[in-house]
DNA sequence: CGGTTAAATAACCTTTCGGTTAAATACCGA
DNA sequence: TCGGTATTTAACCGAAAGGTTATTTAACCG
């Protein structure tokens, strides 16, 4: 399989899971240790543990080392295969949003043909 | 779990799979029935009516019916979601390459220093 | 060294996923 | 109404996902 494709399946895996993109939107605001990012969540360490080792495999976050904790950090760049991704189906939905708008305006322009008096 | 949460998950899981991104990058050319879009599979029929299944209650395809068929259309609007997930990440590779561009300017600056004749 | 703290690994369990084959369903056309 | 075509559903299977508790590893500190 094409390389791309398994970074692809390895990304979007590991977004589908609620608390992996939490962990990421925590991470998003900067570096932390795995024991203040499970604080939020009713689950044991190693189950965090667990998560970010599918991120970090995803590419999403790198681990440091600071005393005996091991701190995660996110790499957004690895979003950048999605949002290329992304880029084939943007023009499919903005044309789709496009007609809805044009559809708006029309009933609008009949709306106002309508009752042309109308405040 | 909050419903936007909710969608996430399915959207993100659909399209985990290559085959189910196959399929969707097919259906972006137009809506095709089952038949021809199992055809470049190494797959049994029940296989991808399975793939479709996760895509339709992913909200990425909606079904048609064309007599004996049900051919399968593309809802790139499902899509939105997931763009609107990547704005809050968009900037931060941004400023990754950003600083990668700067990097790599000081490091034509120096060259430039270093054999300012060079052609 | 010995105790404490932070995290990972091992072993295990249950549920979901992705596939299979065989049977059922839905529609068409003679 | 019967036979063919397109697709789904049912039942099953093995592997992977996501969680648990118990154990191990790694680093610090007195």
């Amino acid at each position: 399989m094409a390389p791309a494709t398994d970074r692809l399946n390895a990304t979007f895996s590991a977004l589908a899971d609620p608390t992996r993109r939490a962990i990421l939107a925590q991470l998003a605001l900067g570096e932390t240790s795995v024991s203040k990012l499970a604080a939020p969540f009713e689950m044991s360490m190693p189950a965090i543990s667990k998560h970010l080792k599918v991120l970090e495999r995803a590419g999403l976050i790198t681990r440091g080392r600071d005393a005996q904790m091991r701190p995660a950090k996110i790499d957004a760049s690895a979003l950048i295969g999605v949002d290329t991704w992304l880029t084939e189906y943007r023009k499919l939905w903005e044309a789709r949003l496009d007609r809805l708008d044009d559809y708006l305006q029309e009933l609008q322009a009949n709306e106002l043909q309508a009752k042309p008096k109308s405040k």
